[in-house]
RNA sequence: GGACCCUUAGCUCAGUUGGUUAGAGCGUUUCCUUGACAUGGAAAAGGUCGCUGGUUCGAGUCCAGUAGGGUCCACCA
């Protein structure tokens, strides 16, 4: 067996072992007989995109939840895979394109398409790799990538069943248009932020009363051109008279009605309106009620049309702005402009304000509405935190149409065709209904050359929304049944970012709702059955980390500074369930202290002599002497079993920071602060030495597989290096379960007040220790007088020689009365500083009558509790007689420190 | 406008169904290389739990209101 070094250096281990793990295929999800199944599907990312903080934690998580159901025995998969990700790979590629000078459109569907496959094998897939340098235990063979010839199948399938039920359909109507990528966008990737503008006042001159003006107010009066009306009240009486006469629009000069429409809000501004249905979704509206015609005066890429008039046509809709504003203050028609913030909705992925923007495109009427609802609502999908769910219902109560088509190549084209000569800018519904017009199907026409494919290709989220469906295979039989679909569907839980909610989470559980086991119960077909939530990470200063703020640490150099473990200890720590984070470094520097800590207490263990073959659990076991356990002994492997419970519960309600503060506390503090210290003096006595390192062994081992899950690389090291491996089986091999084995090898129940009594050891110990730096002597040793009852010395001699090495006393002595030294009242005695002559008596005193003057606060609060009829009248027994031992023991422990002040001169 | 979250030690956060003297990590101060670990050990200082009421024998915890911070949804030109 190697020697365990100094200190834990990551780098080599880190290698080693993924390799080893790799090689041992220790990460394929299969199905087990009898195995319950645990699956997780990875959020994919983009497939361009490198590692951040957030996939990080996400990552982290997911491997904590399937590296733990392993130890548990349970079958368990880990499907990743990446997205295509429509919008932002296009930009990417058409920004790299650009340098070189070159179009996409100069270099037509296929060529370009052909430059984004070699950008995807070139860049792509990069961030998988990263996600194995963090440990992310993934059945690589099962890699997915949402432009697969595979997973293309299975979105186009899903169209053409939408299609033939009805669902999907194509209408002209107002969309969000981004003049950017120059493609239509669903509503949720439009994002509302705060602008600030112009409220423009802009007169429109009556044409049958000259000098008579209708004033309304704008943001934007480069649409004027576009204006087909105004708008008032049809209450308002300052306008009553105006309604059904014309007044002259002032740009691009030309009658326009004024009508009447209750959509406007009389409050606001002047009351009046101008109506441009081209550019204002509201105006659409109103311009379709009263039958107006709508005049487009942008392009796509967002400049000014002809129809904009000279003086504006060609200009950039910025720079149209100014210039309109110019032409109304020449012709007079401007009546003032005053600085103004409104919102405006900017495009997700380009950062550039979004035109409503009347254009054809393709709508999905989502499917399984209702039982979407009812599955988080009656509790077969459960949100972790729970709160989500209203948002998600919220979401789903005010849900509209999806617009699924993108104007953009990189992307699943749609599968639809049309005859050729059909004008597609006046399909009626009939001829969509019509196969001899319109062809809808996975295999195209059977003959190609009378049709012309759908240019349009589908939005992202319309291929990542069958994610948990298509990584098990759907929609092909035999490649389901490869993939175990059966068994692992639906999977187990799902870990994401709220802020998908709905371009993602919401959507899947509708897709699998729809697709997954036709005519099977609810429960069958739902995707996941839990979806946690992880926080957003957040800098110190709790700003979002961006590229451009340039606040977001790389996690490969967190890698190479901490560890991949330490780095996933560290932020999962900090990691509050349902909270966004605030990102620390000095946490993920307390992650590989943990590392550390946990190797050199592994060390030190292997120091003590090699357990050989003895280490199975069964041979550790074995190995204990429970006749001869102390209080010390039965009380760590209480709080072993204790800790095992609580993990469970932690994980069953995702609470990760919770356990890794648990699992910390244990280890730390119970074991290395307290049971690996007075193993020191136990494991010089031949009569304890065994049973004491059987003890270690036992925890170390359980420690190793509860922390496996969280630290997986320095876990599986000392897992081998310690020899609990004696068949050469890697850590995940072996299963968590002890706590039952354990109690069977006692035969009996842990001592009942163990615990209690090595706390009132452990506080004897940092009493005397207090005492000690109170008087500069925390380095020396020192001699120590006990006096007091006969059970508290029992029990200081009982323990005699751990307790003089942990306080660093050269001895303990019974006394029956000390006069005049420095003293604490400790639960075991009172503990005299063997130093009187030594003393300044007067900074004793002083010290003693600071100590009396709190406890005394305390006691009379007590007191007035229990003197109080109303809390001894009302409050449960239990609560009134811990108040009663309480007071007990306050009282003699002020009279013991009363004596003491009395004592001395 | 609607919904949700947060406010506890210098900082970041825990505080389960109300019940002893409100905890942790980091930071700070002092001391220590004692047979694993200075990536460590010991001790200490530090909080009237945002504010105001209420319920209760008892409130950090429950209720109402209020201030500040944040997120999401909707959006008036």
């Amino acid at each position: 067996m190697a020697e365990i070094t100094k200190s834990y250096e990551p780098r080599d281990v880190e290698k080693k072992w993924y390799a080893a793990w790799t090689d041992r295929r220790a990460f394929a999800g299969r199905r087990g007989d009898g195995k319950e199944p645990y699956a997780i599907v990875i959020p994919p990312p983009n497939v361009t995109g490198v590692l951040t903080m957030g996939h990080v934690l996400n990552n982290a998580l997911q491997d904590i939840l399937v590296r733990r159901a392993r130890l548990e025995g349970k079958s368990a998969l880990w499907i990743p895979g990446t997205d295509h990700a429509g919008i932002a790979t296009q930009t990417v590629v058409e920004r790299e394109l650009r340098k070189a000078k070159v179009h996409r459109r100069d270099l037509g569907r296929e060529r370009f398409l052909e430059k984004v496959w070699a950008w995807r094998k070139e860049k792509g897939d990069i961030i998988l790799e990263q996600l194995r340098r963090l440990g992310a235990s993934c059945d690589w063979d099962r890699t997915h990538f949402t432009m697969d010839p595979e997973y293309s199948r299975a979105v186009l399938k899903a169209f053409v069943e939408l299609f033939r039920d009805g669902h999907i359909y194509r209408g002209k109507r107002m969309v969000n248009w981004c003049p950017a990528s120059q493609t239509a966008l669903s509503d949720e990737e439009v994002i509302m932020k705060p602008a600030n503008g112009l409220l423009y006042k802009v007169r429109y001159e009556r044409t049958d009363r000259p000098g008579v003006f209708l004033e309304v107010a704008t943001t934007r009066p480069e649409t004027i051109p576009g204006d087909v009306a105004l708008a008032v009240h049809p209450e308002d009486p300052r306008y009553a008279d105006a309604i059904g006469k014309t007044v002259w629009r002032p740009l691009n000069r030309a009658p326009i009605p004024v009508v009447a429409d209750a959509a406007v809000d009389r409050e606001f501004g002047s009351g009046a309106l101008k109506i441009t249905p081209a550019h204002d979704k509201v105006d659409f509206e109103v311009g379709r009620r009263h039958n107006l015609p709508v005049i487009d005066v942008l392009n796509a890429d967002g400049t000014l049309n002809e129809l904009a008039g000279p003086g504006l046509a060609g200009l950039d809709r910025f720079a149209g702005r100014k210039k309109a504003a110019e032409l109304l203050r020449e012709a007079g028609a401007l009546a003032g402009e005053e600085a103004y913030q409104n919102n405006v909705g900017y495009s997700e992925r380009a950062d550039v304000p979004i035109e409503p923007r009347l254009t054809w495109q393709w709508w999905l009427k989502y499917p399984c509405l209702d039982e979407a609802k009812q599955a988080v609502e009656g509790g077969a999908i459960k949100f972790y935190p729970e709160r989500w769910s209203k948002v998600y219902l919220h979401w789903l109560n005010n849900i509209q149409d999806w617009c699924i088509s993108r104007q953009l190549w990189w992307g699943h084209r749609i599968p639809v065709w049309y005859r050729k000569g059909l004008d597609r800018e006046r399909l009626t519904e009939a001829d969509l209904a019509d196969p001899a017009k319109v062809h809808v199907s996975l295999e195209g026409p059977p003959d190609p050359a009378n049709w012309e494919q759908e240019d349009d290709v589908l939005d992202t989220w319309a291929s990542s929304w069958l994610w948990p469906l298509a990584t098990l295979g759907w929609p092909e039989k035999a490649a389901m049944e490869k993939a175990d679909f059966d068994f692992f569907y639906p999977t187990t839980t799902l870990v994401t970012g709220p802020d998908i909610i709905f371009f993602w989470v919401a959507r899947m559980i509708m897709a699998g709702l729809r697709f997954a086991r036709p005519g099977e119960p609810l429960e069958r077909r739902i995707p996941f059955r839990h979806v946690y939530f992880t926080g957003i990470i957040r800098d110190a200063q709790g700003r979002k980390m961006s590229k451009s703020l340039g606040n977001s640490p790389d996690p490969l150099d967190l890698i190479a500074k901490y560890g991949a473990d330490g780095l996933r200890l560290g932020i999962v720590s900090i990691a509050p369930q349902g909270q966004d984070i605030r990102f620390q470094e000095d946490r993920i520097e307390g992650g590989k202290n943990f590392c550390n800590k946990l190797w050199n207490a592994c060390r030190f263990r292997q120091m003590s002599g090699p357990a050989g073959d003895n280490s199975s659990l069964a041979a550790i076991l074995g190995r204990l002497e429970p006749e001869k356990f102390d209080d010390d002994d039965e009380a760590i492997l209480a709080k072993l079993v204790q800790l095992d419970s609580d993990l469970a519960s932690s994980f069953s309600r995702f609470e990760f920071s919770d356990a890794c503060q648990r699992l910390y506390g244990f280890f730390w503090n119970d074991f290395c602060d307290w049971y690996v210290e007075v193993s020191k003096s136990k494991l010089q006595a031949e009569g304890t030495r065994a049973n004491c390192l059987a003890i270690q062994d036992l925890v170390l081992r359980q420690a190793l597989l509860l922390l496996h899950p969280f630290i997986p690389f320095v876990t599986e090291e000392l897992w081998q290096l310690l020899g609990y491996a004696p068949g050469g089986e890697i850590i995940e091999e072996c299963r968590l379960p002890f706590a039952a084995e354990l109690r069977a090898r006692l035969g009996r129940p842990f001592k009942a007040d163990a615990v209690e009594a090595v706390l009132r050891l452990q506080q004897f110990v940092s009493q005397a220790r207090a005492l000690k730096a109170e008087h500069n002597l925390a380095s020396k040793r020192v001699r120590l007088l006990v006096t007091g009852d006969e059970p508290g010395w029992a029990a200081v001699q009982a323990n005699l020689a751990k307790l003089a090495r942990l306080a660093g006393a050269e001895e303990i002595l019974r006394r029956d009365q000390v006069e005049g030294a420095p003293a604490v009242v400790t639960p075991l005695g009172t503990l005299h500083l063997d130093l009187a002559s030594a003393v300044d008596a007067a900074a004793e005193k002083q010290r003693l009558a600071k100590e009396i003057e709190k406890l005394a606060h305390h006691i009379a609060a007590t007191e007035a509790r229990l003197g109080n009829p109303a809390f001894t009248g009302k409050a449960p027994p239990a609560v009134i007689a811990g108040a009663r031992q309480q007071l007990a023991e306050q009282q003699a422990k002020l009279a013991e420190l009363e004596r003491l002040r009395a004592a001395l001169k």
